[in-house]
RNA sequence: GGAGGGGUGGCCGAGCGGUCAAUGGCAGCAGACUGUAAAUCUGCCGGGUAACCCCCUACGUAGGUUCAAAUCCUACCCCCUCCA
């Protein structure tokens, strides 16, 4: 492969995100001309998106910093009949007005990375279920039907493993790509898109797509792929005890965010700079090269610069600042999460079991029972060592809250109301 | 439609009449060591509770047999394989 001419691929591939491309030499010429219109396809089964996401929204970010023009396509025709991935078949299926939710809350999120708007190279969003809800099944198979081998379909990977493994495919999921390729061909009418971007698991339904486009419009279509996220440790991006690292501050607040990113694995910290933040390679050289302890340095900068993406710089200050308070000096920043209490519940003295149960931080008087025998509950920085404590006003700090903490880094704060 | 196999805790997977709240692995939580990392070691890991005492709920669903069932019987639901 030659070193890329086009600014979108340049960065794409200094930064880490190629996967492989269709016809890289021609993507790169048609980068080169003018702005090329590219879209993204992103589920829309929950009011938001996780961290999982993040790499296609980067992907996004650059086209249209680079003078492209990208396309945000909702999957709200196809979450319609149910996601047939995996073993969940019968989940269910969404109400339209839980998608229309849903796409609202997806939008919010996007509106951080992307400029939305009528411009050249503003971003649009669109949902295919304003083509596929209208499909008449006998004019599809006949206008497109011919289009797709079935001999073929049967050679790509997300088929091929199933039937080697002897695992059920329904034909529901078999038509799964014929319905993505066919959005290919549909976003390419509509609204002159020719590229197609996806994680490598798209791969095949990319490809359909591009063929489509070229049999039966002879349209020119490029697709490009991501390598699949995972940790250095091989879990998947994005999961936590938690739950999903959202990327919306309803669901995750900052300062939980920004703690994700603090968290990262060493091994991640160059790989995740590039990624997700848009540091300067040189910049990122520099904080990669940063050993032992140092690296942590590395940490704060990734956490910071990824919130800022996500949250806007000055949340992302206030929570490496609560971050700073919390952990370097024992003291409790203002942006931890907080648990209020009725005052009067406070007055009479409240059960630390049934505290740390209030404030999130376990989710039975169990669970409690046993951080605390653990040694890992602690009030005012003070370890916890009877179970049977009880809390009154008295308990309340200098700032009249109480900080609870669970093992090295859950802190709640508890204020009186 | 016929024959066979199977449904067990977040996941994988043992158990096949009492000693089973259920072996083991993974994941998770806490402690130690550190750097809010990794690896390692230790403890915990259904709920209630003063403690591993007891109580409640749980091995697809509903009944039944038994002093006693995740384990046996019956019906039903679901999944898989083979045959038609």
């Amino acid at each position: 492969m030659t070193e890329p001419k086009s600014d979108f691929l340049r960065a794409i591939v200094d930064r880490g995100f190629l996967h492989q491309a269709t016809d890289f030499e021609g993507l790169d010429a048609a980068l080169c001309k003018g702005p090329v219109t590219a879209y993204i396809g992103f589920d829309c089964t929950a009011p938001s998106l996780h961290v999982g996401s993040l790499l296609q929204i980067m992907i996004l970010r650059h086209l249209q910093k680079s003078g492209h023009k990208p396309v945000v396509l909702m999957g709200g025709g196809t979450t319609k009949i149910g996601d047939p991935t995996g073993r969940d078949l019968s989940r269910q299926m969404l109400t339209e007005e839980v998608i229309a939710t849903n796409k609202a809350g997806i939008r919010k999120v996007f509106d951080k990375f992307l400029t939305f708007g009528d411009g050249p190279t503003d971003a649009v969003m669109v949902d295919n279920d304003d083509w596929l809800s209208t499909i008449n099944y006998i004019s599809f198979l006949r206008d497109f039907g011919q289009h797709f081998s079935v001999n073929r379909m049967l050679t790509f990977d997300s088929v091929r493993l199933r039937l080697e493994r002897e695992q059920p495919l329904s034909f529901l999921e078999f038509n799964y790509m014929i319905l993505q390729a066919y959005d290919f061909l549909e976003l390419n009418r509509r609204l002159k898109v020719t590229l197609q971007m996806g994680g490598s698991d798209q791969w095949g339904n990319i490809v359909n797509g591009v063929e489509l486009g070229r049999r039966v419009d002879q349209a020119e279509l490029f697709g490009l792929t991501s390598p699949l996220m995972t940790t250095a440790s091989g879990a998947k991006m994005g999961k936590t005890a938690q739950g999903a690292v959202w990327l919306n501050a309803e669901q995750l607040s900052p300062y939980d965010y920004w703690q994700f990113w603090r968290n990262t694995d060493d091994a991640d910290v160059a790989r995740f700079l590039k990624l997700f933040t848009e540091l300067p390679l040189g910049e990122i050289a520099r904080l990669a090269a940063l050993e032992g302890a140092g690296i942590n340095e590395a940490k704060k900068v990734l956490a910071t610069e990824a919130t800022t993406l996500a949250h806007g710089r000055d949340a992302a200050i206030q929570a490496e600042e609560t971050a700073r308070t919390t952990f370097e000096q024992g003291g409790l920043g203002g942006d931890l999460p907080t648990v209020e209490i009725e005052r009067t519940a406070l007055e009479k003295g409240v059960g630390i079991l049934n505290l740390l149960r209030q404030a999130g931080l376990s989710a039975s008087n169990g669970e409690a029972r046993r951080l605390i025998q653990g040694g890992g509950a602690r009030v005012n920085d003070a370890k916890v060592e009877d179970e049977a404590l009880v809390l009154d006003l008295g308990a309340l700090n200098s700032d009249g809250v109480i900080k609870l903490t669970a093992g090295k880094k859950r802190h709640v704060i508890v204020r009186p109301v």
